[in-house]
DNA sequence: GGGGTGTGGTAGC
DNA sequence: ATCGCTACCACACCCC
């Protein structure tokens, strides 16, 4: 306890909280928006980013790439610069952000930032501009900032200026061709060599944090590791892939109501070859045709112990593989071409990749950054389709992301995957069940989806080598060796039956963990990682709007002294876990600690021991969500019944109040009304009702809860006891809350302290007159009404309903449905712009802006992802009315 | 037979 | 050096 504390969250860029100074009326919405969601942007606004698009669009020559400004600019004003990136098609970041800056831009570097860049691609604005031009993409490096001479004193310490121009080799960097096989290539040639380190230590850089031991590390660490990135854009991608699939399927619906039906199911699986590789060979081209591998690694010899992420074809005529350590590899291929990872480029790719598969698709199932399912069924009325048409779509991914793609086609997702295997590299492959299980005998049992390391060589000693050996086992006798579930699972995948389904649920567990460097000489010591790793897992259920009841900790502890190569590897380990339920849920880092620490020290293992370390939560809940199922949303009470548009809805109370914790009864519900006297109603009740009633109560008791209740103190309780102290608790908190609140506030609902000022209107517009009707048609627009959400069609109406949707929606995220809802209200959003009715459009837009920054702690993702979905549609929509692609871009 | 906990396997480059 | 993550599933075994 004694360890230095307070400073690891330092470093942790805020991507949120930025404000842009002015980039038109959406730029309020626009800026707001995390950086993380900029990938979402791409993927949503395809008519930004497909070439050829209208004639009048200047040349994107920064497609795909997301340039931060560092500084000052020399040449022109800071926001000019800006303004020219995004209109020639580039992404930009406010403040960089290693995962997702590609390039930097600086006119110069101070020495401890280019120490710290050393790795990075910093160009100066000349580039930027030159490159404009020129109408083309110059090469950075002959632009590089980190070979300028400094412009600031202070550099008299400093080695480089002979290092930095000439050994560096950036200014004159290799031309394609140049890399000599023989000779152990430098392996960071697409980036310039890092300059020499300051003699003096430069505030700014630091070492490298060596072990778990250093605050730093586990932000170094994330920053570099594969599997983590990996792993996190996968979540992310299906998160954002989710809304996207069911507004897909819900196009698809509706053109089938008046076609006939797809003749049958056609799955395609879409996977990039070697996808680090290709992407690294971008900016590589001379290495097309040689021996390339992906891996860390400062310098190559051969007893490298970093493993290879991704090799290319010829490195795999070699005998690589990937996961192989880099020093075997180069035993296999000696003139292996090492290159280092760029992960933004890759989510780059990525974004644009899953931009192509979203304009074919009918159904879409990301599998990870360059990988996912689609369903072509519409587009295919003979079978004689599918090939062409998946050839047409590797085309497309060729054209936008200079990588080839293979596709697999087959009717589920078992035949379209396995297919894929025989598609590669680079090309499309189909198959029936007849004819895939005809070619049992050549599939591996090893590339069965499912069967991985254990389970092959399980089925080997069953003699099960092929699929075809694996069909010949009985179902029982699978069921009885492997398990019910996965006996009945191989089962059917060799006779090319598979039950899966496209299913997007929402995540279920949140966690971290780091099962390297881990190197603790006290127990003070991995207390104190401890609480940087809770720390990040209360981030990370922030940032999905949840709250974790439960937890686990996991431990790797250090089985034999034989740490062979990677002395910093958690080498060979027992592994244990231990988990704990919460006193109540939580998403603060303080509270998770002091579980984890306990759970911790309830092991009772020598620090020294240690070798990993993992955080895991579970039973998440969001707000509100404690409701029964079957209840209904808001909009069940106002939505059209199915097929019919301007109907009435049905009014349902039941869901009105969210049950919660409390115990609060449900409402009686009433008899069905029409739509207006609905909103009447809702008038009458005042916004926020769902606020005032249900959550807020259970949020003000759970705050209150924690403010009073010693987790520490009651973890320490039996369970049976400390649940009884805390319902009594409870029911304190609850009654002293009712009798202390007389009139209840106008609309305050109890929320977490650092939530922005509450304001009644969004935050450009003049004093809002509340019972006003809408705003008049703008003069030059159409005679007659706006168009009407719901029946609702003055502004306050809107907002009022808006709101009360939304705070249904967060209080009943199981039971909402947030396609139907999110299309229904994006189709009003774009219905207003199409009938110019522009202010209108812009005061709702703003409205959601301001509810998702006051409320989006407050919210479950999906529901903040949903109005994500809405303002982007709007957004599309105000481009295609308006046309002007500066507004927007940001 | 309904709940919990702990363990282990798999997937992606 | 070197960056061995993370979500989900299924199971065995325990308790009532």
């Amino acid at each position: 306890m004694t360890a230095p504390k307070r400073r690891a969250g330092e470093l942790k860029d805020d991507r949120g909280n930025y404000q842009p100074p002015d980039f038109g009326n959406f730029g309020m919405y626009m800026g707001q928006k995390k950086q993380k969601l900029r990938e979402q942007d791409d993927l949503r606004a395809p008519a930004l980013t497909s070439p050829g698009g209208s004639g009048s669009v200047p040349p994107q020559i920064f497609h795909g790439m997301t340039l931060h400004i560092n500084g000052y600019c020399d040449e022109m004003p800071l926001q000019e610069l800006k303004a020219l990136i995004l209109k020639h098609g580039g992404q930009y970041d406010h403040y960089f952000n290693k995962s997702t800056t590609t390039h930097m831009v600086a006119s110069n570097l101070t020495p401890a930032k280019k120490h710290e860049f050393r790795h990075f691609k910093v160009a100066t604005p000349r580039w930027v501009l030159d490159s404009i031009a020129q109408g083309k993409l110059l090469p950075w490096h002959q632009y590089s900032a980190l070979t300028m001479a400094p412009s600031v004193s202070g550099q008299a310490l400093l080695v480089p200026t002979v290092h930095g121009a000439t050994s560096s080799g950036s200014i004159h960097h290799p031309p394609p061709g140049h890399a000599s096989p023989q000779q152990p290539t430098p392996s960071v040639p697409a980036q310039p060599p890092v300059p020499a380190r300051p003699l003096a230590p430069a505030p700014a850089s630091r070492p490298a944090a060596k072990d778990a031991k250093d605050p730093e590390f586990l932000q170094q660490y994330y920053q570099n590791s594969r599997l983590h990135f990996l792993s996190t854009w996968k979540a992310e991608l299906q998160a954002m892939t989710r809304p996207i699939h069911e507004e897909l399927q819900r196009k698809a619906q509706e053109r089938a109501a008046n076609a006939p039906p797809p003749p049958f199911k056609v799955i395609m699986h879409v996977d990039m070859d070697c996808f680090f590789v290709s992407v690294a060979l971008l900016s590589r081209p001379d290495l097309v045709d040689k021996p390339v591998g992906v891996a860390h690694a400062e310098k190559m010899n051969a007893d490298g112990s970093s493993e290879i992420a991704s090799c290319n074809y010829v490195a795999r005529g070699f005998g690589v593989r990937n996961g192989m350590f880099t020093g075997q590899a180069r035993k296999l291929c000696p003139q292996l071409v090492l290159l280092p990872y760029d992960f933004a480029a890759y989510r780059a790719t990525t974004a644009q990749l899953y931009n192509v598969l979203r304009e074919f698709a009918a159904g879409l199932h990301a599998v990870s950054c360059d990988e996912a399912y689609i369903d072509v069924s519409p587009r295919i009325t003979d079978p004689s389709d599918i090939l062409p048409l998946a050839h047409a779509i590797r085309t497309e991914i060729r054209a936008r992301t200079q990588c080839a793609a293979s596709i697999g086609c087959g009717e589920n997702m078992l035949l379209a995957r396995l297919a894929t295997a025989r598609a590669k590299p680079d090309g499309a492959a189909a198959w029936t069940r007849d004819e895939f299980v005809q070619a049992l005998p050549e599939i591996k049992i090893r590339d069965v989806p499912g069967v991985g390391h254990h389970l092959a060589r399980k089925l080997a000693e069953m003699k099960v080598v092929t699929a075809a050996d694996l069909a010949k086992v009985s179902k029982a006798k699978l069921q009885a060796e492997l398990g019910a579930k996965l006996g009945e699972t191989l089962y059917g995948y060799c006779r090319g039956i598979d039950e899966r389904d496209f299913g997007h649920k929402p995540r279920q567990t949140v966690s971290a963990e780091v099962n390297y460097g881990i190197r603790f000489d006290t127990q003070d010591q991995a207390h104190e990682f401890m609480r940087q790793l809770t720390r990040e897992v209360a981030q990370r259920l922030h940032s999905v709007g949840a709250k974790a009841a439960h937890m686990t900790l996991k431990i790797m502890k250090r089985a034999t002294d034989a740490d062979p190569r990677k002395h910093l590897g958690h080498g060979i380990c027992d592994t244990f876990s231990k988990s704990q339920t919460l006193a109540r849920a939580t998403d603060q880092a303080d509270a998770l600690a002091t579980v984890a620490c306990a759970l911790l020290d309830a092991f009772a293992f020598a620090p020294a021991d240690l070798r990993g370390i993992g955080i895991s939560c579970t039973r998440l809940v969001y707000p509100g969500d404690t409701v029964e199922k079957g209840s209904r949303t808001l909009f069940d009470f106002v939505r059209p019944t199915k097929g019919k548009k301007e109907e009435k809805g049905k009014l349902d109370g039941k869901g009105g109040g969210g049950g919660d914790a409390v115990g609060r009864r449900e409402e009686p519900a009433p008899p069905p009304r029409p739509a207006a006297q609905v909103q009447e109603a809702a008038r009458a009740k005042g916004p926020f009702r769902f606020d005032e009633s249900a959550s807020s109560t259970s949020e003000q008791v759970d705050e209150i809860m924690a403010q009073e209740l010693d987790l520490s103190v009651l973890n320490e309780l039996p369970q049976d006891i400390r649940r009884e102290v805390i319902q009594d608790k409870r029911r304190e908190i609850e009654s002293r809350l009712r009798r202390g609140r007389q009139q209840p506030p106008a609309r305050a609902p109890a929320r977490r302290a650092p939530s922005p000022p509450r304001r009644p209107a969004p935050a450009n517009s003049t004093a809002r007159s509340p019972p006003q009707p809408a705003a008049a048609p703008p003069a030059d627009g159409p005679p007659g009404q706006p168009p009407a959400l719901l029946n609702c069609r003055a502004l306050p109406d809107v907002r009022r309903l808006l709101s009360q949707w939304l705070e249904h929606s967060a209080a009943n995220v199981s039971t909402t449905d947030f396609a139907t809802d999110g299309a229904m209200v994006g189709d009003y959003v774009e219905r207003l712009v199409d009938a110019k009715y522009f202010d209108i459009a812009q005061r709702v837009m703003q409205y959601l802006s301001y509810l998702l920054q006051a409320r989006k702690d407050a919210w479950p993702a999906p529901v903040a992802g949903m109005v994500h979905a809405v303002l982007d549609r709007g957004a599309a929509a105000v481009q295609r009315a308006v046309g002007e692609e500066a507004v927007l871009v940001l």
